[in-house]
DNA sequence: CAATCATATAAAAAATAATTTATATAATAA
DNA sequence: TTATTATATAAATTATTTTTTATATGATTG
């Protein structure tokens, strides 16, 4: 009940509906989502522990970075996942798939933090 | 998306949540939830609208009630719905159930507004 | 080991949502 | 048609959540 309430509240947000929909396509670190969504570091690390406490994302160290990733270990969470990226379309968050590639592009030493999207 | 958002939302609150495990059995008025729930009528209202806003819940008048029930017609919502009577048990609000049960006992002439419970 | 980089957290402020109280509406019953 | 019953809505208050700003932590690099 509190598990299920956590969870709905989880996705109650815009913000954090573009974070799994960004990270549909794989682990990224906090600073790589900072740069997609335009939206300063705090602000992304506090829903990032929003969805982290209701079980929707994992985290990670990498060295100096933490990697965020979708938490699909449960099946009722896998679900909803999958409804949200199915229910939004690619191109709802254009400009965040955007930024995200040019910040990738336009520093290369930080593929040291994603070697998944080299 | 926006839509997607709404629903979340309606789903995030426990006195909501009490309200749609109550219509799990069938249609109810307004007077029965209130009654059930122990909530004064306006917040009732209130949530019962939100509920509404977001396709969950559809009414319909009844003389001079109101009736609700769940609104299964979109595939998404019906997921929803069946999770939560899934993952909710029975016995987390049992007192809600109690509740419903004395007053349509002791109302006799309320059993114009409720036929279904007869 | 000092400086820097990536991220988290705490505290204050701002925004949003829920609750209460009072009142309006709409149907029925007297 | 007046009174009553069932429900909705509006306004004010309270509570919760989000955002911002400042600072702390922990790992890395020079």
């Amino acid at each position: 009940m509190k598990e299920l309430l956590q969870v709905f509240k989880a996705l109650s947000d815009e913000t954090r509906l573009r974070i799994l929909k960004l990270l549909e396509h794989g682990e990224l670190c906090v600073c790589d989502v900072v740069a997609a969504l335009d939206i300063i570091q705090p602000k992304i690390s506090f829903h990032l522990g929003v969805l982290r406490e209701a079980g929707l994302v994992k985290d990670r160290r990498v060295g100096k970075w933490i990697h965020y990733r979708l938490d699909d270990s449960d099946i009722f969470r896998r679900f909803l996942l999958l409804t949200l990226h199915e229910k939004i379309p690619e191109k709802a968050f254009r400009d965040d798939q955007r930024r995200l590639k040019d910040f990738i592009k336009t520093k290369p030493a930080k593929l040291t933090c994603n070697p998944v999207l080299q």
